[in-house]
DNA sequence: TCCATGTATGACAACCGTTC
DNA sequence: GAACGGTTGTCATACATGGA
């Protein structure tokens, strides 16, 4: 697969929108919905044009409108409808569209017009709880389904990144200290999904503690660092590829071994590897949160 | 060459909502 | 309640493609 999308399989189209393919091919032959390429062996392709309707067709299908009547619609009303409907309430589904059109192009524009309106009538967090988490778990299975390349979705993860950094820019500078505990938010050693710990990066900076944020990719002994100068620590990480699933028991034993044991530190857990954890199997001082809200809550 | 997989097409059926 | 239209799913068949 190029990494740059000029062209899409109806395989694609299909990840992408969510409609099934022998769907949108019954929407071509009885409402000439899309005009697909042929090959010379009459596989169909589709342009970047064609997914953009598809995906305002799906829109507008989701929000009631028979594929009859959306087919009996101009190809310049479509959009004018979408935007109409999007202004309504329908803004989030609109915009998790926009955002994966704009990491299909690699167009930056696209979603930072998208994120400036979605800002007009929603807070950072709203944006990031009911859009983003949504479009990256859409973008986590076109991952799996080989639609997107990692061109695309470092694309659209380092856009997001930047959006939760300039936020915490903006409450960082807050006075902290409302607990003597600290906060120490890493990855374990090869995990590089950092965008769930940025954002409760995010989320501990705003409930005004004291944060100290590591990043990717650190093994336990360079945490040990940090046991020397605080005294009350609460580790906090995101399990999404690491460790692996067979290693993870061995894992949180060591990192009890290491850093937990006889003190008052604390580890928390979120992330994918977590979810199938035996939460009573784990050693003291170690908890798991189903999500980040659920652990939000709890400060 | 064979086989597995993906895709295209057509026919038919089931389900649901609307209309009379 | 029956008829109808729209939507979606299932099945069968044929063909293309890529790997062993």
């Amino acid at each position: 697969m190029n990494n740059i999308r000029t062209e899409f399989s109806i395989k694609d189209l299909e990840n992408l929108t969510g409609i099934k393919a022998h769907t949108i091919r019954i929407w071509e032959k009885r409402y000439n919905l899309l005009e697909p390429m042929r090959s010379d062996t009459n596989i169909r392709s589709y342009n970047v044009e064609s997914l953009q309707k598809l995906l305002n067709v799906t829109f507008l299908n989701n929000n009631g409108y028979k594929i009859s009547k959306i087919s009996n619609l101009k190809e310049n009303e479509i959009p004018v409808l979408v935007r109409e409907i999007a202004s309504r309430g329908n803004q989030k589904h609109h915009a998790i569209n926009a955002f994966k059109l704009s990491m299909m192009n690699f167009d930056q524009t696209l979603f930072y017009n998208t994120y400036s309106n979605l800002l007009e009538n929603n807070s950072f967090r709203d944006i990031f709880y009911e859009v983003f988490l949504g479009l990256l778990e859409e973008i986590g299975i076109l991952w799996q389904t080989d639609t997107i390349s990692p061109a695309h979705e470092h694309f659209i993860t380092t856009l997001i990144k930047q959006k939760i950094l300039v936020n915490i820019e903006k409450v960082q500078n807050l006075e902290p200290m409302k607990s003597k505990q600290t906060y120490v938010l890493f990855l374990p050693d090869h995990e590089i999904h950092d965008i769930g710990l940025l954002f409760l990066n995010y989320e501990i900076v705003c409930k005004g503690y004291h944060c100290i944020f590591l990043g990717q990719s650190v093994p336990i002994n360079c945490l040990q660092d940090l046991i020397d100068k605080y005294h009350d620590i609460r580790f906090m990480s995101y399990f999404t590829v690491k460790p692996e699933m067979n290693e993870i028991h061995d894992y949180l034993n060591e990192f009890y071994d290491t850093l937990l044991k006889g003190t008052k530190n604390k580890l928390t857990i979120l992330g994918q590897r977590t979810r199938q954890l035996d939460k009573n199997n784990v050693p003291d001082n170690i908890e798991i949160y189903p999500s980040i809200d659920s652990l939000v809550k709890d400060f």
